[in-house]
DNA sequence: GATCTATATTCCAATAAAGGAATGTAGTTG
DNA sequence: CAACTACATTCCTTTATTGGAATATAGATC
């Protein structure tokens, strides 16, 4: 059942609190790692967990690794839902809403990300 | 974090199929655990789960222990909402569609949740 | 090419989850 | 009260998850 995948990526607050912030778009492990302050041990081994079992995509881009959500067109009707649902749940929240001032405040816009879309450039990100 | 309790609750098949069930109504357990075809204690067991944290209530009605979703008014904003994108999800997939569809077939009412609501005998059940 | 930065992977230990077999228990019926 | 029904619980084993320490790797920079 492809819904149970969904959940059990959900199911732990390190995984939850990285979704959130993708919620906002894509973002290098570096920013992820500040924002949660976390190791980064445990950052990179969950968002491989999510990558696997394709909650979130990678890319490299010189030395960072950028994390986006899978293209709005790519995203089963479960996860959509499920996404969404999340979104809904943040403003209850405080850990994920913290996280998303505290990813605010860190750099509007993530360096490597930028230089991705091309409106910054790529130097020094954490 | 409270949403990562409800998550950890929808994280397995099980669960999620008896959740699917009690999103129709209440349920004794001999019901679910013929709709579902899984053994004894494994239904008990993740009744039980559910029911620690607070996803299911539980009620004893002679014989049979009548299960259902807590009333909607002690339902926190994240669990209405998970409920609410579960059975968004149920369509498209087709182990929830079928244990509906066999729910139906069992009986329409539950005899004992039948009894409890006034509106049936409450002899023989499974 | 040595070094540095950012990230992933391997190895390992601790903890949790899952489920069966057997047993216990609450309430019912004869 | 003995037997039965419907569940729950205990004990135990297997397997999965979590996360740290150490190490590896890819690409950039000097």
């Amino acid at each position: 059942m492809k819904l149970v995948k969904i959940y059990e990526c959900l199911c732990d607050e390190t995984r939850l609190r990285l979704l959130n912030l993708l919620l906002q778009g894509p973002l290098c492990v570096c920013h992820l790692q500040a924002v949660l302050g976390e190791s980064q041990v445990k950052v990179s081994k969950h968002l491989g967990y999510l990558k696997v079992r394709g909650l979130v995509t990678a890319s490299r881009q010189g030395n960072w690794m950028i994390y986006a959500l899978p293209a709005p067109a790519n995203r089963s009707s479960e996860l959509e839902a499920n996404l969404a649902c999340l979104q809904d749940c943040v403003q209850e929240n405080a850990v994920l809403k913290s996280d998303l001032a505290k990813l605010k405040k860190l750099d509007l816009a993530c360096a490597p990300v930028a230089a991705v879309r091309g409106t910054g450039r790529s130097i020094g990100c954490c």
